[in-house]
RNA sequence: GACCCUGUGGUGCAGAGGCCCAGCACGUCACCCUUUCAAGGUGAAGAUCGAGGGUUCGAAUCCCUCCAGGGUCGCCA
């Protein structure tokens, strides 16, 4: 009996996309559900496109959306030598056989193959050659690929696949792949098996691009006497146009890390990629962490591929509404107390942060309320730092439109908000309950219209247009800043 | 080309023969509330369930064909 475990085996030839995020969540959810062991394995055996800023880049995503490995991360090029004495065993018992063909001659095998409209299966003189002829030519130093022997025996692989069901290939159609190169360099479907063996992984849970490749590690599997482990393939997730996501053409949507940067809530974004080829079987659609972790089964996965929606020309649909909407109700259930830990960093790194604010700091308090009347109307984290700015600091920009729609119309604005500002320098308290009264009284001896002030004093105090109930919003602020901010705003009129 | 997978409103998902003249959410639109709104409330539009044939008393759900999309076929992973 042994335990369950599981992995995910990215290659560092890029950052972690929000396919490969998904595929380490699914992978998360599946140990922690069933109580195993989560493994990160870089799969680092092609040096040309491997590198150590994407391996950086890969964890710190996997970090940021708070998938704990249990072991790891392991290199898959430090494995190397094992890699290449199993080939070696392969090669010893029959399994696999040298291939000379160079590569020229390969592409004219393929060609010949195509042209009498077969598809190109076995390096066939090589795999004709006898034992002595084979070991003959490699002493003498010709080099050689190693090239596992699918079987000519007219049977076929077989697996049960946790997600598409039963899948079935004739050995017929599988091709001789390559084990190792010339070079002694491993190839993947080799690597991985060697490594999920050597790992002891009970469970694959990875991308359907992976699907028919499964047949050929079987193969191995079969070779080496192992046990293979049971597998479950998830559908892919493509781009509106219905290509796979890639940085090239799609750009930063496809990171994972743009969405911290952009102010996600891990939670949020994993609740929104869980989504994406996931569901209970019901309606519900926000979950927390733990009720993502309680609800997920494999059998709720489906087969067919996602897309995540975006748009390059409308910087609100920078990524899926979708997602921004999870991130909006997350933002917005959360515990203040939690969430203010999430927003100190954002308003750190825009310049904005007190220590007073901090948990046990003379602000706290006032801290939290801000965060719950701001919140309403925020999508993400960094809209405290930019349509909240004004909440937090005296140098804040006045959004145009807003100046236009509520200060620019009515130019008796110079004299009425210094007049405003009058009256609520006297007030004896300063409340939404106290202040309200005020503004309307104020209102009603000018004869204009509340609303006037009201969006007026909202611009003046706040720069935007929208923005939380004026008054409790004045009450926030405070006496001071709303005051020498009407007047401020009067001068410029 | 060969082999494999998929196909429910714009998008993400429900639906596992009758409860579906198809449900939920996002988005869109309208209205309401109101001091604003990218907030809240209410409502609407939007799907001949890829197409065509079957099976069945009855099909989005089962079968066949076709079409479309995706994946794999590398001495990439």
């Amino acid at each position: 009996m042994t335990s369950l475990r599981v992995r995910f085996a990215p290659s560092p030839t890029g950052y972690l996309h929000v396919g490969g995020g998904r595929t380490a969540l699914f992978n998360w959810l599946y140990a922690r559900k069933h109580g195993g062991t989560f493994i990160l394995r870089i799969e680092d055996t092609d040096k040309e496109r491997s590198n150590d800023t994407n391996t950086k880049s890969i964890l710190e995503g996997l970090e940021w959306l708070g998938l704990h490995w249990d072991e790891g991360p392991y290199f898959q090029s430090e494995g190397i030598a094992r890699h290449q004495q199993v080939a070696r065993e392969l090669l010893a018992k029959g399994w696999a056989y040298r291939s000379f063909a160079t590569s020229e001659e390969l592409e004219k095998q393929r060609k010949e193959a195509e042209a009498a409209k077969r598809p190109w299966l076995r390096d066939a003189p090589s795999r004709a050659l006898s034992i002595e002829e084979s070991d003959r030519r490699a002493a003498a130093g010709e080099p050689f690929a190693i090239r596992f022997k699918v079987p000519d025996d007219g049977g076929g692989t077989r697996f049960e696949d946790a997600v598409y069901g039963v899948q079935e290939r004739k050995h017929a159609d599988i091709e001789d792949f390559a084990l190792l190169r010339p070079d002694a360099t491993p190839l993947y479907n080799h690597v991985v098996v060697c490594d999920d063996v050597e790992m002891r992984i009970t469970f694959v849970i990875r991308g359907q691009d992976h699907l028919s490749n499964t047949h050929k590690q079987l193969l191995i599997y079969r070779a080496l006497g192992v046990e293979p482990p049971r597998f479950a393939h998830l559908p892919l997730i493509n781009a509106p146009d219905r290509t796979k996501l890639s940085k090239r053409k799609h750009g930063e949507v496809v990171s994972v890390t743009t969405y911290r940067d952009r102010g996600f809530l891990p939670e949020a974004f994993r609740n929104f990629l869980a989504l994406l080829g996931w569901s209970a079987g019901d309606d519900k659609e926000v979950y927390t962490s733990e009720e993502l972790v309680q609800a997920f089964t494999l059998e709720g996965i489906s087969r067919s591929n996602a897309i995540i929606n975006f748009s390059e020309s409308d910087p609100r649909m920078w990524t899926d509404k979708k997602a921004l909407h999870l991130n909006q109700e997350h933002l917005n259930r959360m515990p203040l107390e939690e969430l203010a830990p999430k927003v100190e960093p954002v308003l750190r790194g825009a310049g904005l942060w007190d220590d007073a604010y901090a948990a046990g700091g003379a602000r706290h308090d006032w801290f939290l309320r801000a965060l719950g009347l701001l919140r309403a109307r925020f999508v993400t984290l960094s809209d405290f730092a930019g349509p909240g700015r004004a909440y937090f600091a005296d140098d804040f920009e006045t959004d145009a439109a807003a100046r236009d729609k509520n200060l620019g119309k009515e130019p008796r604005l110079k004299e009425w908000l210094p007049a405003l500002a009058d009256r609520f320098e006297a007030a004896p308290e300063f409340t939404h309950a106290a202040l309200e009264p005020l503004l309307r009284a104020h209102s009603d001896e000018l004869g204009v219209k509340a609303g006037v002030l009201i969006n007026a004093a909202r611009t003046a105090v706040t720069g935007q247009s929208v923005g939380p109930s004026l008054f409790e919003l004045l009450e926030l602020v405070g006496r001071e800043r709303v005051c020498a901010r009407l007047r401020a705003a009067a001068r410029l009129l």
